[in-house]
DNA sequence: ACTTTACTTGGACAATTATCTTAAAAAAGG
DNA sequence: CCTTTTTTAAGATAATTGTCCAAGTAAAGT
């Protein structure tokens, strides 16, 4: 079933969320696009109309990716416990593009959330995505509707602070510092739920 | 001796600075600092060679601000315990604005830290000034040089977690939310020093 | 008063931007 | 094989980008 279009189609989405990844969405071109892929500009306009088209469905397809990989955790581990420790081990795999490029979520809210926020609003999904996830592994762990929302929020925002901090000074062993704090944190956190 | 070439230069730094954190670095166009400041196009390359400068001269104008606000914080306050309150006290202050533009220290970061590494560089100086006011703070309080400069990346990066989820989330509220938290591990934390 | 320096004007500049058009080529369907 | 649909090519488009320039006015120094 996959046409000639879908992997064209696909080509493109991949290549532009490197490319938003690893250089940004404004900074971006449609040239840089061209390049990359070797599709003429004319033809990634038969798939996509515009470039925000274009964000939409890179945002699409990281959001596919992220609910994957979590429905993945939720399949192979059953502990809600093991389970937060699937997702800081995940920022220990990623430290290395961190320092680099910083969070893939993070840093494309805080370029999309000044002059385009409709835009932004389109990219807090993957936000939502992973505090539902967080909610529920809370929620499973006995903590209340509130506390658990109010727990997925510090958790996203401990991830994003370190992240942030290690793309500042481009060091990736400040991730390897910091995740550790951000475990034993989780850890205590949880233990005091029972 | 302010001459009129000084206010013209100094109305074209803070307009820009309020541009680039409103609306981001690469979004914003000579045209909108033409359109802004009212000072015609030619007459902002008399003071400036590129745009590159005047980002260069929007970050010295912050580091400014930001060297005079924890001097002042350093004169008025004499517990180191009590400075560290100013800080989080900052980030309740500002919620307002984290909410609708993100921190202005991480958000170029986080824009400028892809395809533009020299100009990032440039703004890495605001998080070093911080740093070394918290490390400071620390190392007053008894922590040896490691664990200060330790301590004072895992307050900034909080903070920086906070102001990211804020901004995401275009909601203040979790500011409030979250400082209280950030202010109980740093009461916490310094205790532990003694 | 005169000369030099500081500043301003307003538009030109080439390059780059996202977007669109038109027609040809390839693939698919019957 | 022939027709229809899908896909590709290549370039044109108008708008916007950052940059520069030549000629002006205002201010300052002597």
């Amino acid at each position: 079933m996959s046409s000639k279009g879908d992997q064209v189609r696909h080509l493109i989405v991949e290549t532009a969320n490197r490319l938003f990844y690893e250089v940004g969405y404004n900074h971006t071109s449609f040239t840089d696009i061209v390049d990359a892929t070797d599709v003429q500009r004319g033809n990634i306009y038969y798939y996509f109309k515009t470039k925000d088209d274009i964000l939409r469905a890179v945002i699409d397809h990281r959001l596919e990716v992220i609910t994957e990989m979590l429905n993945g955790w939720n399949r192979e581990v059953k502990e809600p416990r093991s389970r937060l420790a699937k997702f800081t081990a995940m920022l220990l795999e990623n430290a290395h593009d961190l320092a680099r490029f910083g969070c893939p979520m993070g840093t494309i809210n805080a370029e999309l959330g000044k002059g385009q926020r409709d835009l932004q609003r389109v990219t807090r999904a993957m936000f939502d995505t992973f505090r539902d996830w967080l909610v529920s592994q809370y929620r499973q762990l006995g903590a209340s509707s509130r506390t658990a929302d109010d727990l997925a929020i510090e958790t996203l925002a401990r991830a994003q602070g370190l992240a942030m901090l290690a793309h500042v000074y481009e060091d990736e062993d400040i991730t390897r510092r910091e995740v550790p704090k951000l475990e034993a944190w989780i850890r205590k956190t949880t233990d005091a739920l029972k």
